[in-house]
DNA sequence: ATGGTTGCCTCGCAA
Protein backbone atom coordinates (compact mmCIF):
# COMPACT_ATOMS: atom_id res chain seq x y z
CA UNK A 1 0.00 0.00 0.00
CA UNK A 2 1.54 3.15 -1.30
CA UNK A 3 0.90 5.94 1.58
CA UNK A 4 1.54 9.82 0.73
CA UNK A 5 1.48 13.22 2.25
CA UNK A 6 1.43 16.80 0.25
CA UNK A 7 0.50 20.41 1.76
CA UNK A 8 -1.00 21.62 -1.61
CA UNK A 9 -1.29 25.06 0.15
CA UNK A 10 -4.85 25.98 -1.45
CA UNK A 11 -6.94 22.25 -2.89
CA UNK A 12 -8.66 24.89 -5.30
CA UNK A 13 -5.50 26.51 -7.21
CA UNK A 14 -3.80 23.18 -6.82
CA UNK A 15 -6.27 21.18 -8.68
CA UNK A 16 -5.26 20.14 -12.07
CA UNK A 17 -1.58 19.67 -10.79
CA UNK A 18 -3.18 17.42 -7.36
CA UNK A 19 -4.90 15.34 -10.65
CA UNK A 20 -2.09 14.82 -12.60
CA UNK A 21 0.05 13.72 -9.67
CA UNK A 22 -2.99 11.05 -8.34
CA UNK A 23 -2.89 9.74 -12.14
CA UNK A 24 0.83 9.64 -12.47
CA UNK A 25 1.77 8.39 -8.44
CA UNK A 26 -1.17 6.67 -8.09
CA UNK A 27 -1.17 6.29 -4.20
CA UNK A 28 -3.60 4.21 -2.56
CA UNK A 29 -4.05 6.64 0.08
CA UNK A 30 -2.70 10.42 -0.14
CA UNK A 31 -3.03 12.76 3.00
CA UNK A 32 -3.42 16.14 2.59
CA UNK A 33 -2.97 19.53 4.59
CA UNK A 34 -3.81 23.29 3.74
CA UNK A 35 -6.66 22.68 1.83
CA UNK A 36 -7.96 25.73 2.72
CA UNK A 37 -11.77 25.28 2.34
CA UNK A 38 -15.36 24.42 3.74
CA UNK A 39 -15.73 20.53 3.20
CA UNK A 40 -19.01 21.64 1.19
CA UNK A 41 -16.28 23.77 -1.29
CA UNK A 42 -14.30 20.72 -1.53
CA UNK A 43 -13.68 19.35 -5.84
CA UNK A 44 -15.15 15.99 -4.95
CA UNK A 45 -16.49 15.52 -8.27
CA UNK A 46 -13.14 16.29 -10.06
CA UNK A 47 -11.41 13.83 -7.21
CA UNK A 48 -14.02 10.93 -7.44
CA UNK A 49 -13.46 11.42 -11.57
CA UNK A 50 -10.07 10.03 -10.97
CA UNK A 51 -11.11 7.07 -9.15
CA UNK A 52 -10.70 8.50 -5.19
CA UNK A 53 -12.61 8.63 -2.43
CA UNK A 54 -12.41 11.74 0.04
CA UNK A 55 -12.62 12.37 4.20
CA UNK A 56 -12.49 16.12 4.27
CA UNK A 57 -12.20 18.49 7.73
CA UNK A 58 -12.56 22.20 6.31
CA UNK A 59 -12.29 25.27 7.24
CA UNK A 60 -12.88 28.69 5.58
CA UNK A 61 -9.57 30.64 4.68
CA UNK A 62 -6.90 28.68 6.23
CA UNK A 63 -5.89 25.44 7.54
CA UNK A 64 -7.75 21.91 6.44
CA UNK A 65 -7.05 18.64 5.96
CA UNK A 66 -8.36 15.53 4.06
CA UNK A 67 -7.81 11.58 3.04
CA UNK A 68 -7.99 10.71 -0.74
CA UNK A 69 -7.98 6.84 -1.32
CA UNK A 70 -9.15 3.99 -3.80
CA UNK A 71 -11.21 2.63 -1.18
CA UNK A 72 -13.96 3.86 0.78
CA UNK A 73 -12.45 5.45 4.81
CA UNK A 74 -13.35 3.36 7.94
CA UNK A 75 -13.92 4.41 11.07
CA UNK A 76 -13.06 8.45 10.58
CA UNK A 77 -11.68 10.57 13.36
CA UNK A 78 -12.20 14.43 12.55
CA UNK A 79 -10.13 16.11 15.41
CA UNK A 80 -7.35 14.86 17.44
CA UNK A 81 -8.80 14.31 20.93
CA UNK A 82 -7.38 16.26 23.78
CA UNK A 83 -9.02 19.68 23.88
CA UNK A 84 -12.77 19.90 22.77
CA UNK A 85 -12.38 23.84 22.38
CA UNK A 86 -9.97 23.53 19.49
CA UNK A 87 -11.67 24.69 16.38
CA UNK A 88 -8.78 24.33 13.90
CA UNK A 89 -9.06 22.04 11.24
CA UNK A 90 -5.99 20.04 11.97
CA UNK A 91 -6.80 16.35 12.00
CA UNK A 92 -8.57 13.34 10.43
CA UNK A 93 -8.11 9.75 10.96
CA UNK A 94 -9.23 6.84 9.59
CA UNK A 95 -8.40 3.16 8.63
CA UNK A 96 -7.81 2.05 5.02
CA UNK A 97 -7.28 -2.13 4.53
CA UNK A 98 -5.96 -3.02 7.75
CA UNK A 99 -3.71 0.25 8.27
CA UNK A 100 -5.12 3.35 10.37
CA UNK A 101 -3.65 6.52 8.58
CA UNK A 102 -3.92 10.04 10.14
CA UNK A 103 -3.51 13.22 8.10
CA UNK A 104 -2.48 16.45 10.03
CA UNK A 105 -1.00 19.63 10.29
CA UNK A 106 0.79 20.73 13.10
CA UNK A 107 0.88 24.67 13.70
CA UNK A 108 3.80 26.56 12.46
CA UNK A 109 4.07 28.09 15.48
CA UNK A 110 5.74 31.86 14.62
CA UNK A 111 5.97 34.24 16.28
CA UNK A 112 7.69 31.96 19.23
CA UNK A 113 7.39 34.70 21.94
CA UNK A 114 3.11 34.55 21.23
CA UNK A 115 0.80 32.14 21.90
CA UNK A 116 0.53 30.42 18.55
CA UNK A 117 4.19 28.86 19.58
CA UNK A 118 2.11 27.07 23.34
CA UNK A 119 -0.19 26.10 21.03
CA UNK A 120 1.83 24.54 18.59
CA UNK A 121 3.96 22.57 21.53
CA UNK A 122 0.58 21.91 23.60
CA UNK A 123 -0.55 20.43 19.60
CA UNK A 124 2.77 18.25 19.48
CA UNK A 125 1.90 17.03 23.23
CA UNK A 126 -1.53 16.30 22.22
CA UNK A 127 -0.25 14.18 19.13
CA UNK A 128 2.14 12.35 21.49
CA UNK A 129 -0.52 11.04 23.77
CA UNK A 130 -2.63 10.19 21.10
CA UNK A 131 -0.05 8.16 19.44
CA UNK A 132 0.93 6.79 22.78
CA UNK A 133 -2.48 5.17 22.78
CA UNK A 134 -2.65 4.15 19.15
CA UNK A 135 0.53 1.89 19.98
CA UNK A 136 -1.50 0.42 22.32
CA UNK A 137 -3.85 -1.10 19.48
CA UNK A 138 -0.61 -2.64 18.18
CA UNK A 139 -1.38 -2.48 15.03
CA UNK A 140 -0.21 -0.66 11.65
CA UNK A 141 -0.63 3.31 11.47
CA UNK A 142 0.80 5.99 9.77
CA UNK A 143 0.92 9.85 11.32
CA UNK A 144 1.75 11.55 7.72
CA UNK A 145 1.55 15.54 7.58
CA UNK A 146 3.10 18.44 7.48
CA UNK A 147 4.87 18.58 11.19
CA UNK A 148 6.28 21.97 11.06
CA UNK A 149 9.31 20.58 12.17
CA UNK A 150 13.04 19.84 11.27
CA UNK A 151 14.17 16.86 12.83
CA UNK A 152 17.67 17.39 12.56
CA UNK A 153 20.50 20.00 11.01
CA UNK A 154 20.73 18.44 8.33
CA UNK A 155 17.12 18.60 7.10
CA UNK A 156 17.43 22.80 7.21
CA UNK A 157 19.80 24.58 4.50
CA UNK A 158 21.40 26.90 7.17
CA UNK A 159 20.29 25.45 10.43
CA UNK A 160 22.32 28.63 12.03
CA UNK A 161 19.44 31.18 9.98
CA UNK A 162 16.61 28.80 11.63
CA UNK A 163 17.84 28.16 15.07
CA UNK A 164 15.43 30.50 16.97
CA UNK A 165 12.18 29.45 14.43
CA UNK A 166 9.63 27.80 15.66
CA UNK A 167 9.95 25.10 13.08
CA UNK A 168 13.28 24.20 14.36
CA UNK A 169 13.24 25.51 18.53
CA UNK A 170 14.64 23.13 20.81
CA UNK A 171 11.52 22.77 22.36
CA UNK A 172 10.23 22.08 18.97
CA UNK A 173 12.48 19.47 18.26
CA UNK A 174 12.49 17.93 21.79
CA UNK A 175 8.77 17.61 21.99
CA UNK A 176 9.16 15.49 18.41
CA UNK A 177 12.07 13.79 19.32
CA UNK A 178 9.75 12.48 22.36
CA UNK A 179 6.53 11.59 19.67
CA UNK A 180 9.36 9.52 18.16
CA UNK A 181 10.88 7.94 20.59
CA UNK A 182 7.51 6.61 21.76
CA UNK A 183 8.48 3.56 18.70
CA UNK A 184 7.45 5.23 15.91
CA UNK A 185 9.59 5.48 12.25
CA UNK A 186 10.21 8.27 9.96
CA UNK A 187 9.97 6.27 7.33
CA UNK A 188 11.89 8.57 4.96
CA UNK A 189 14.98 8.94 7.14
CA UNK A 190 14.74 5.40 8.18
CA UNK A 191 15.37 4.19 4.26
CA UNK A 192 17.59 7.60 3.35
CA UNK A 193 20.85 8.65 4.87
CA UNK A 194 21.87 11.43 2.97
CA UNK A 195 21.14 14.91 4.37
CA UNK A 196 19.57 17.85 2.69
CA UNK A 197 16.71 16.09 1.08
CA UNK A 198 13.62 18.47 1.49
CA UNK A 199 9.85 18.71 1.33
CA UNK A 200 9.50 22.67 1.30
CA UNK A 201 10.84 25.48 -0.41
CA UNK A 202 9.84 29.04 0.57
CA UNK A 203 8.28 30.82 -2.59
CA UNK A 204 10.23 33.99 -1.87
CA UNK A 205 14.22 34.80 -2.36
CA UNK A 206 14.30 31.89 -5.14
CA UNK A 207 14.54 29.15 -2.37
CA UNK A 208 13.28 26.74 -5.15
CA UNK A 209 16.33 27.07 -7.54
CA UNK A 210 18.66 27.36 -4.80
CA UNK A 211 17.77 24.11 -3.68
CA UNK A 212 17.59 25.72 -0.19
CA UNK A 213 14.46 24.25 1.72
CA UNK A 214 13.45 22.56 4.97
CA UNK A 215 12.31 18.66 5.68
CA UNK A 216 9.28 19.20 7.34
CA UNK A 217 6.45 16.68 5.80
CA UNK A 218 7.10 13.27 7.51
CA UNK A 219 5.37 9.77 7.80
CA UNK A 220 5.90 8.65 11.46
CA UNK A 221 4.76 4.62 11.51
CA UNK A 222 4.30 2.31 13.98
CA UNK A 223 6.46 -0.71 14.70
CA UNK A 224 3.45 -2.72 12.92
CA UNK A 225 3.75 -0.82 9.81
CA UNK A 226 7.90 -0.22 9.82
CA UNK A 227 8.25 -4.14 9.88
CA UNK A 228 6.37 -3.93 6.67
CA UNK A 229 8.53 -0.56 4.71
CA UNK A 230 9.99 -1.43 1.61
CA UNK A 231 10.18 2.15 -0.07
CA UNK A 232 10.18 5.61 0.97
CA UNK A 233 11.14 8.89 -1.14
CA UNK A 234 10.18 12.30 -1.65
CA UNK A 235 8.96 13.61 -4.79
CA UNK A 236 10.30 16.83 -6.03
CA UNK A 237 8.23 16.99 -9.49
CA UNK A 238 5.34 18.78 -8.59
CA UNK A 239 7.13 21.51 -6.83
CA UNK A 240 8.88 22.50 -10.16
CA UNK A 241 5.83 22.84 -12.12
CA UNK A 242 4.17 26.38 -13.12
CA UNK A 243 1.42 27.25 -10.17
CA UNK A 244 3.22 24.72 -7.46
CA UNK A 245 2.87 24.54 -3.71
CA UNK A 246 5.34 25.50 -1.62
CA UNK A 247 5.27 21.84 -0.59
CA UNK A 248 6.10 18.85 -2.55
CA UNK A 249 4.59 15.11 -1.76
CA UNK A 250 6.46 12.63 0.41
CA UNK A 251 5.69 8.91 0.21
CA UNK A 252 6.12 5.35 0.89
CA UNK A 253 5.02 1.64 0.40
CA UNK A 254 3.70 -0.68 2.85
CA UNK A 255 3.93 -4.10 1.97
C1' DA B 1 18.81 42.26 2.44
C1' DT B 2 13.24 44.11 8.37
C1' DG B 3 14.10 41.88 1.43
C1' DG B 4 11.41 38.18 -1.24
C1' DT B 5 6.10 35.22 -2.88
C1' DT B 6 1.65 33.00 -2.66
C1' DG B 7 -3.30 32.48 -1.27
C1' DC B 8 -6.84 33.81 1.56
C1' DC B 9 -10.62 37.29 -0.32
C1' DT B 10 -9.20 42.13 2.16
C1' DC B 11 -6.83 46.47 1.92
C1' DG B 12 -3.82 42.74 6.41
C1' DC B 13 -2.81 37.96 7.87
C1' DA B 14 -0.68 33.54 7.58
C1' DA B 15 2.83 30.82 5.87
Amino acid sequence: MKVATWNVNSIKVRLPLLLSWLDDAAPDVLCLQEIKCLAADFPMMEIRGHGYHAEIVGQKSYNGVAILSKEPARDVVTSLPGDGADGQARYLEATFGEVRVASLYLPNGNPVDTEKFTYKLAWLARLGTHAGNLLKTERPFVLAGDYNVIPEPEDVYDPLAWRNDALFRTETRRSFRRLVNLGLTDAFRALHAEPHRYSFWDYQAGRWQRDEGLRIDHLLLSPQAADRLTVADIDKTPRGKDKASDHTPVWCEIN
